[in-house]
DNA sequence: TTCTATGCAAAGACTTTGCATGCTG
DNA sequence: CAGCATGCAAAGTCTTTGCATAGAA
C-alpha cells in the first residue's frame, strides 16, 4: 500500500493523516499481521522512525476506536493490534505467545445463543489456545 | 461447600492446605463465578479476612496451574478467574466489565480448523462481546 | 528440623496522562 | 489563529518478586 493510500485510508475514517500516524499506519496494514504496541514501536525504531511511545499508544487506541484496526485480548499482560478487521479467528500459541488467523470457513459457529435481556451483540470470537506437540 | 470439601479438594489438587488457600478456595468456589484478582480480595476482606494482596495473586496462580480453577483473558487490563472449570463459554459485557456463562448447549463450534503443523490444541474458547441495546 | 507459605514493600511491565511545544487547516 | 498532535517524563494499574518471619509436615 503506497504512502497516499494510506493516508486516504486514514481520512475515510475520519483520522487527521499526520506523519507519525502514516508511519505507525504503514506498517501495521502493510499486510496481515498482529502486533503488540511495543513489537510495533520496535519495528518504526528500526527502521528509522523517531515516534515517542505515547504516541503509538495514542495512536493505536485511536485506529482501534475508529476501525481502523482491531483490537484483540489474548494475553493479559499486552493487547495485540490486528490489521485485519472483518470477523475472523485465531490461533493462540500459548508458548510462543504467537497469533496467526484461522481461516475464515474452516470454523463456524452454531446457533449463536440468546443473548441476556437488554443487550446487543458487539463481536464473536473464537480462540483456539494450542501449543507444540511433545 | 464446606470448609473440610473445600480442603479435600485442595489436597486432591495437590495443594496444601492453608488458612489463606481455604479462605480463597472457598470464596471463589462457593458458586459459579468470574473474579478478578482484587475484586476477589475485596471480598475476602469485606468478610473480615486479612490475606495480603501478593498471597491472593500468588494463590490464584497456583490455582489456575493445577486446574482448581480456570484463568480468562478477556479484558486487557485484569485476568478473571473462573470457578467453573469445564468447558464452556462468556458473555463479555463491554460496557459493565461483566462476564456471563453461555450456557453449554447454546453454542456449537462447526468443523475445528486444521491446526498449524506440529502443534495440538489446548483449549477451545468462544467470546461474545455484548452491550446495552440502544 | 526442613521445606513451604505469608506478608510487606519494592520492583516491574504495560499503558495512560499532563503539559509545553510544534504542526494543521 | 484556534485546535489538535507530539514528545517526554511522570503517574497509574495490575501483577510479581525478594526477603524475613511464621507455619506445616
Amino acid at each position: 500500500m503506497s504512502r497516499s493510500d494510506v493516508a486516504a485510508k486514514l481520512k475515510e475514517h475520519g483520522v487527521l493523516p499526520t506523519p507519525q500516524r502514516l508511519e505507525v499506519a504503514a506498517v501495521l496494514l502493510e499486510r496481515p499481521q498482529h502486533l503488540s504496541a511495543d513489537q510495533l514501536l520496535e519495528k518504526l525504531r528500526a527502521q528509522g522512525s523517531r515516534v515517542s511511545k505515547a504516541t503509538v499508544y495514542n495512536t493505536l487506541n485511536l485506529f482501534g476506536e475508529c476501525g481502523l484496526v482491531k483490537e484483540l485480548t489474548v494475553d493479559p499482560s499486552r493487547k495485540y493490534y490486528d490489521s485485519t478487521t472483518h470477523a475472523h479467528h485465531h490461533f493462540f500459541h500459548v508458548e510462543t505467545g504467537k497469533l496467526s488467523d484461522i481461516p475464515a470457513n474452516q470454523v463456524e459457529i452454531l446457533g449463536l445463543p440468546q443473548l441476556p435481556p437488554g443487550t446487543e451483540q458487539e463481536s464473536v470470537e473464537v480462540l483456539i489456545r494450542i501449543r507444540d506437540k511433545k
